[in-house]
DNA sequence: ACAGTAATCAATAGATTACTTGATTACTGC
DNA sequence: GCAGTAATCAAGTAATCTATTGATTACTGT
């Protein structure tokens, strides 16, 4: 029977799809991919942001690995993993659009906890890149500079939000900021515009985060040089 | 603590996310997905194509529904589902791009099933486009009626696999044929490239399907007329 | 060689998920 | 109203998944 082998068929692909999908269905697996989008990371470093003991963290990782969504290399005491292709962000962030436009809880959880953002008249990418061509616009990098040496907004300056307090008087007053961080769900941006505007700065938050830029294909750069965003 | 209130609220947040990635995780939900995707179907049809038990697959589809991926109307005694968004069809090509990157055996399982499909000389979206505006090519729907029905490329002939070898007669032997189906892995267009070549027709196959056509933005149509691609 | 640390492995308990079976509800046509 | 069919519900079992714990491996610096 011709139909019986296209069953098998059909099952062992939609199989394969789904060795995919399973390791979608862990919320603290989806936390660790969108924590490598931003950089490689160690299994420790990562086991500490996410709250998580080593053992689980290590645990997810491989499942991870073996749906070939990330990959390792040893480097002395440390293991990194990262993403194993940028078609893995994008899958993330296919989930994401689905639950923004799907999930009605979605829209309530992020207004209890941010408040209403339009007060912080976040920018598109498209208007940060506009207006860095036409006006100087400070662009502030508020990720940890481990993520920021990984990659960034070209002409992106480094201000981790916990050194911002300290680093203001280097952040002078009559310039205008866009501050950006790991995505549309960290807080770290808005963290930074509250604390610019307090100071007395112009300040506006990047809608987005890295690793949308990323994905956009506009300009970036690695290692901790800072050049221009034109 | 702040920090307190943050961990929660990013436990929800990526609870929220799982709720969709969950669903991902069965291999039968997938393929209910990609059903779906050709056009709205009832519970018992999905059942029959995917030799799934009826309360088995009403089970998946409330899954389904409750992670509002798909919605349901219902007619008579039948309830029929459909994609609740456009952007969970994405979400669906975004798990299998992923897969065709990143898993080797699935580059295996298709070699093996379909031989070599070079052979089938298969025509990508563009290049169907610009062979319908500059030549008289004849673009077959291997699909169910129903789901030609439901939507279909601008200009198509519906000719269900099951139909083709009786209705040969009604296709001219001078004209050259592009046969599509639900998508690169459905047999349908190859089987029909096999019987238009066997008897005498120049004949050649969609690499992608009908919900890739569509997401494309491309012409398209619905109901039963038969327009022409321009 | 030894102590110390990062990471993995192995075993386990608890929670969640998938599918089956049989009963129930909702609707149609007579 | 009654028979027949589509779909859902409810309960139970088997399988799978998640996180924990404690042990083990791999590597570094002394």
């Amino acid at each position: 029977m011709p139909s019986d082998a296209h069953r098998t068929f059909k099952d062992r692909l939609y199989g394969l799809f789904a060795r995919i999908g399973k390791t979608l269905a862990s919320p603290h697996r989806l936390e660790i991919l969108e924590l490598l989008a931003q950089g490689e990371r160690t299994v420790e470093s990562l086991a500490r942001e996410l709250g998580l003991s080593l053992a689980n963290t290590s645990q997810h990782l491989q499942a991870l690995r073996q749906a070939a969504l990330v990959e390792s290399r040893k480097e002395g005491l440390y293991v990194y993993y990262r993403l194993a292709d940028p078609a893995v962000s994008d899958l993330c962030r296919s989930v994401r659009t689905v639950a923004e436009h799907r999930l009605a809880e979605l829209d309530r959880l992020v207004r209890d906890h941010f408040g209403d953002r339009a007060a912080a008249e976040p920018v598109s990418m498209d208007e940060l890149l506009t207006l860095a061509r036409s006006r100087d616009v400070i662009v502030l990098d508020t990720r940890p500079a481990s993520e920021y040496a990984a990659g960034h907004i070209a002409g992106a300056l480094s201000v981790p939000i916990d050194d911002l307090q300290r680093r203001l008087r280097q952040l002078p007053r009559d310039r205008e900021y866009v501050a950006y961080c790991r995505g549309p769900y960290c807080v770290y941006a808005d963290r930074a515009v509250e604390i610019l505007r307090a100071k007395g700065r112009r300040a506006r938050r990047l809608l987005e985060g890295f690793p949308e830029w990323k994905a956009a294909g506009l300009p970036m750069h690695t290692g901790l040089e800072q050049g221009v965003l034109r």
